[in-house]
DNA sequence: AAAAAATATCTCGAATTCAAATTAATTATA
DNA sequence: TATAATTAATTTGAATTCGAGATATTTTTT
């Protein structure tokens, strides 16, 4: 037996763990019924509201290793959603840029996408929402090593 | 432009996210310096915590698809740590039953993997903790289709 | 300017997971 | 009891992801 704050931390991951693959899980029947796999979708999503990224850059936003990012975005431009551009000024470097056949995808789907989540979450009040939003920002920096 | 409430279950989500990815990637490789994968570890602590299960049982707990149970099984059988036994009283059903030499593993991981964990967290008090507990519960069980 | 180090992307193979089809056994129904 | 429907486990093949190494380019150092 741990000791009553370990035990605590150890519940608290478990909470944490089922109710966020609650979530996703239905988010991403969601995403699958327009075509797209879960990370094509953050891919696109990212482009649409950040704009033209090199690729390495989409591997660091969306926690991806190098090799699947080459892969991911050959299915996106197989698709038509996004093409790959040379960077001009350094020749290392490629840019994923989102096609207008890409924003159309975004903005169909998107929409649909925050609703979902929101009826998702109806359970807990905007304060309840604060709240937890706060506490676990905190915690996420926190655990990813990064300061607040 | 969503409304401000849609957006704020939207900014949830993304928070809950970071959070759970941020420690899981984490605890993950901990797991991993055992010669364990994350889904063998988990199979492995639900039959040490809760006893012999039917494999199809395993699958409902810790979510996952009946061909990656038989996969796991097999390799968690192959490296000695379960065993499959027969039930007595349906030739359908095969429980999974974990050895001697599981029991050890576990026995050796599972200190350190609590550690680790309440480490990560040492961010929030004792009273946050309880706090994120108790209200992020509610929104797993609800976005989970379970009643409260 | 040449050599060394760092950076970005890609290729390849292995690991993991899933979905669909298969087999086997049990239960319900006619 | 025979047939149909259901349930459990497995097999198979495809999709996805990662890690290690290869290649090309740029930056830094000597």
């Amino acid at each position: 037996m741990g000791n009553e704050e370990t035990n605590q931390s150890l519940k608290l991951f478990i909470v944490l763990s089922r109710a966020y693959r609650a979530i996703n899980e239905n988010v991403n029947k969601l995403i699958h019924t327009y075509g797209l796999n879960p990370t094509e979708f953050a891919v696109l999503e990212l482009l649409y509201h950040k704009g033209d990224q090199p690729l390495q850059q989409i591997g660091g936003k969306i926690l991806l290793a190098s090799g699947s990012i080459t892969y991911v975005v050959d299915k996106l431009e197989e698709k038509g959603y996004l093409k790959r551009v040379a960077c001009p000024t350094d020749r290392r470097v490629t840019f994923a840029s989102i096609t207008d056949s890409g924003k159309e995808m975004i903005e169909t789907i998107f929409p649909s996408h925050e609703q979902r989540i929101h009826e998702l979450m109806t359970e807990l009040s905007a304060e309840e929402k604060d709240t937890v939003i706060q506490l676990v920002k905190r915690l996420g920096l926190s655990a990813s090593g990064k300061q607040l």
